[in-house]
DNA sequence: CAGGTTCACTCCAATATTGCAAGTGACTAA
DNA sequence: TTAGTCACTTGCAATATTGGAGTGAACCTG
């Protein structure tokens, strides 16, 4: 009776969530992406130092984050992001669009810019062949393709 | 104790994990955007019978969902997304792409389609400034705006 | 050099959530 | 009459989360 995994169904939202789609997971995620890298400051995301310690090992394991010694005596670990974690950031910008959008509250999270011009990015929804942006009324689910 | 709220923090991305973060959910939301409106469909996704009814129930207070009755003698009701619930679609596309890229297996779930067009939409991030899409590799942190 | 502090954890007990199975109620169809 | 459908509810055991205390190595303070 183990919580049901995702990771074998033919679907990739359900094995993206998965790996990420625990309590707490993507917000060790955001602050990954926004620059955090040691224990402590990942603690003040606010969850306790067993969930903590355990999802950082959930996302090793992964391969979103990796574990890498920054001293000796004693040896201490910090929390990098691999190239895998990072192209997490377009479900982090979704997440957080929509939040900005439909929640009430305010923004104090860091962010990040786009470093050429030093503006903050946005996600959205964007045809493959005609290029243009698709708003939400505009789309059309479409059958299962067999499972 | 109660599992930990993440409602009332100054961050959009936990206000919208507080609502759509819990396990289960968001496969809810995938099936909704994807066409699925009723209980007994809701359920193929696999979860057990109070899990899917307390997800609804959530999913309707928070207003992401509709419960409407499509029939009488006996009421039956059905789940309709509303426009705070379509608008997660970002979310949804997001996760798509990326378990697309960096899982292994198969996608038979179904999809969406640009209705003018016919072809399957992406997510990406974009500059709101240069209005080019931008790569993870130009994404810059900067620090925090005060929490 | 005793005592306190930092950092990155582990361990424990109480409570909450999940998984699974069975049951319910209002019908309809055979 | 019996079976089936649909949308749930209830109960119980297994697992997860919470919150707090403890650990160990090394530094810093007086």
């Amino acid at each position: 009776m183990r919580k049901t995994s995702l990771a074998d169904l033919p679907c990739p939202i359900a094995r993206s969530l998965d790996i990420v789609g625990e309590w707490w997971t993507l917000l060790i995620v955001r602050d990954a992406l926004f620059g955090s890298r040691r224990y402590e400051e990942f603690k003040r995301i606010g969850m306790g130092d067993n969930i903590l310690a355990t999802r950082l090992r959930r996302l090793v394991d992964a391969q979103i984050l990796c574990r890498s010694r920054y001293q000796r005596r004693p040896d201490r670990y910090e929390y990098l992001l691999t190239a895998r974690g990072r192209a997490l950031m377009p479900v982090i910008g979704a997440l957080r669009q929509w939040g900005r959008e439909w929640t009430e509250g305010n923004d104090l999270s860091p962010t990040v810019i786009h470093d050429a011009c030093g503006h903050e990015p946005h996600v959205e929804v964007r045809c493959s062949d005609c290029d243009r942006e698709v708003t939400m009324a505009e789309l059309r689910p479409i059958p299962a393709q067999g499972g």
